[in-house]
DNA sequence: AGGCCTCGAGTTCA
DNA sequence: CTCGAGGCCT
């Protein structure tokens, strides 16, 4: 290290410490004009050594551009998201359809694909060739200024080879190489590893000190252009999308090798298809294709919604997976008393969301991919939503750790906590059911939108009723009065009177709610329903033997003993007995001969707009049809809502037809 | 014994 | 909303 550089690092370190004692502890240990001097030494070197300042405007520890909030002058967008072929032919037909309806051809239509790396948008502004200035995307109105560390990736010109102003867009990336470099260093440091490059990217372009951005080797793929100002040059301004890229690489900005312009949706899939397997042989991370109409003139036809172009989708490759570490393994207890071993995880962003813990399902799944705790882990999202353990990354092991052992007791649990595996099966569950946690899950449980549905009663107002007092079981809440309710904390006299309503309101229950709500062994929604309208009373299921009950369509010798025994305890006897005469119990009326839909098996995925789910769901039994929750051969029809889940793809694969809400009301006849 | 299908448990949004 | 496990039916 030369003496300048060495003399550099320690100017820099005396400058930031001075810096926080002036203005963040309000305690300066040294002169203003002393400060002055170390400032004007720091900024003269950096000038020489780093060819730029970078620190050197800084007020309170930050530059004082750092950071600034910059509105954009383009408003960047975010592409919409598919992730099928039968997406991607929706799109298509989209993009014919409303460019047609522009009264322009389709018959020149050519889509250019683009890698969709794995990284962070930044938007690069030019002023005469020269960069003036670097930033985040932000909210895609304001994001915030990086100049300072985005200065530090080498690919990024700071001259133009033409003296234009202009605004370009470009993703910035740090190579899967340097991310898990960096990440192993990290870990021996005993420092947050990154969850992706894209995070590490962020981190690296979000330090204050440009040294350490320098450091990590960050690159920059730009791919479009916002803003040309063409006067006093030779350039014409270009009219498609891939003679936008060939400017920006004339102009000497970093681009893509390996964009393709295609007219065919086959070659759009092949190359799609290809990226799957292909992914990991790049330098950079990539999380799907993006596809956008080649010409500006049908770009402009298309136009944006209120959320994105309409010019251009990301296809997104399947499930993203990422690694995290696990910092603990807890178990949960079910309001069964089924106990659940869950991974506490290092927080990291996964397909769009922050993922802290997933569950680990059973002591045989821990034993199997060998967790434990200090483990560098593997998680996906499985179906977009639910987190899952892949695997553990051994090489990344710390020395000392312990192979997991299932403990023999668990807190909360009733009696000395004890669990026990249960017959036949992977889980665990509580010896003793009679455990303050589990009464109050239970209860949780009978106030829930599936039960009782006592609406704005959740776990937080259950749990504030029974540390207050107010209520020791179920029964207790239908004597509660406003008056009880209001000198609790966080209670206005609305919201305890508007509880008091609601619980009045859920008291006049239909049958298979109650029994939904009592909490027994094997009785869901389904069931439930089962034993409403084959028995048509409470007190016809009090009655019935458990061979009266596994006697029913769908019910078995093990759920009808269930049942049955739930009856025959004398505890739950009493409960029932104190319940009833607070409640109006529907029993379920026959249906009339309505025969629309006589027996069809539905499925429901997505979210529907004119009606709930609920309400559909009650719509297809009325008209005589059944409701089911997974796609079968046996389903009739898959009533495929927004954003569906993989029960659409599911329908597809096994042949089942689809409806959307519109066939789905004529169906009806609505 | 094979397949269908319900239950139960996980989680993260707005 | 989704999946795995296990109950239930054929």
């Amino acid at each position: 290290m030369t003496d300048k550089l060495q003399r550099l690092q320690q100017l820099r370190q005396t400058v930031q410490h001075h810096r926080i004692k002036y203005h963040d502890e309000d305690a300066p240990e040294i002169s203003d004009e002393a400060f002055d001097a170390l400032l004007a030494e720091l900024v003269a070197l950096e000038v020489a050594v780093e060819g730029f300042r970078s620190t050197s405007d800084v007020v309170g520890g930050r530059p004082d551009n750092a950071f600034v909030k910059v509105t954009h002058q383009v408003r960047q967008w975010s592409f919409d998201n598919i992730f099928t072929h039968a997406e991607l032919v929706d799109w298509d037909a989209r993009v014919r359809r409303l460019i047609t309806e522009a009264d322009q051809s389709t018959d020149d239509l050519a889509y250019v694909l683009e890698h969709k790396i794995d990284g962070l948008k930044l938007i690069i502004e030019y002023q005469a060739g020269q960069l003036v200035r670097c930033a985040t995307r932000g909210n895609g109105q304001v994001g915030e200024d990086v100049t300072h560390t985005a200065r530090t990736i080498s690919s990024l010109p700071s001259e133009l080879t033409q003296p234009v102003d202009l605004i370009c867009v470009g993703e910035v990336w740090l190579a899967t190489a340097d991310f898990e470099k960096l990440n192993q260093k990290r870990a021996i440091a005993n420092e947050a590893i990154f969850a992706n490059p894209r995070n590490a990217a962020a981190g690296s372009l979000r330090q204050l000190d440009p040294a350490v951005a320098a450091s990590r080797n960050l690159s920059l793929t730009v791919y479009d252009l916002d803003l040309l100002e063409v006067r006093k040059t030779k350039l014409t301004p270009p009219t498609s999308q891939l003679e936008e890229l060939q400017l920006l690489q004339a102009l000497g900005l970093p681009t893509s090798n390996h964009v393709v312009r295609t007219q065919t949706l086959d070659d759009i899939q092949t190359t799609y298809d290809d990226l799957i397997h292909t992914r990991d042989s790049f330098a950079w991370a990539i999380d799907g294709l993006v596809l956008k109409v080649d010409s500006l003139s049908h770009q402009r036809a298309l136009g944006y919604t209120a959320k994105s172009p309409r010019f251009g989708v990301a296809y997104k490759l399947p499930a993203e997976q990422t690694t995290t570490v696990v910092e603990g393994i807890s178990l949960q207890v079910g309001r069964t008393g089924v106990v659940t071993p869950v991974a506490e995880l290092r927080p990291v962003l996964i397909a769009g969301s922050t993922v802290a813990r997933a569950t680990l399902h059973n002591e045989d799944f821990i034993k199997q991919l060998d967790v434990r705790v200090g483990d560098t882990v593997i998680i996906q999202k499985a179906g977009d939503i639910i987190p899952e353990v892949l695997a553990v990354v051994l090489s990344l092991r710390p020395d000392i750790t312990k192979n997991y052992k299932f403990p023999k007791t668990v807190a909360g649990c009733g009696g000395n906590g004890a669990i026990e595996r249960i017959l036949g099966s992977a889980a665990y569950r509580c010896v003793s059911l009679d455990s303050e946690q589990l009464r109050r899950q239970r209860l949780y449980y009978f106030a829930s939108k599936g039960a009782l549905n006592i609406d704005g009663v959740g776990p937080r107002i259950i749990d504030q009723l029974l540390d207050a007092g107010l209520i020791a079981s179920a029964v207790d809440l239908f004597t509660l009065t406003p008056d009880q309710l209001e000198p609790l904390e966080s209670f206005q006299t609305k919201a305890a009177h508007n509880v008091v309503s609601a619980i009045r309101d859920a008291s006049s229950v239909e049958l298979h709610r109650l029994l939904i709500a009592l909490s027994i062994d094997g009785v869901g929604e389904e069931t439930a329903r089962l034993l409403a309208d084959s028995f048509g009373s409470l007190e016809a299921i009090e009655a019935a033997s458990s061979a009266d009950i596994a006697a029913v369509y769908g019910i078995g010798a093990t759920v009808g003993g269930s049942i049955a025994d739930w009856f025959s305890q004398s505890a739950n006897q009493a409960f029932l007995a104190a319940l009833l005469p607070h409640l109006t119990v529907g029993n379920p009326t026959k249906h009339t001969s309505v025969t629309k839909l006589d027996g069809e098996t539905f499925v429901l995925t997505g979210s529907l707009t004119a009606l709930t789910r609920d309400e559909a769901k009650d719509l297809i039994r009325r008209a005589g049809g059944k409701v089911s929750s997974s796609v079968s051969k046996k389903t009739n029809y898959v009533l495929v809502g927004n954003d569906p889940g993989s029960k659409a793809a599911q329908a597809e694969e096994l042949g089942v037809p689809t409806l959307n809400e519109a066939t789905f009301m004529e169906l009806l006849g609505l």
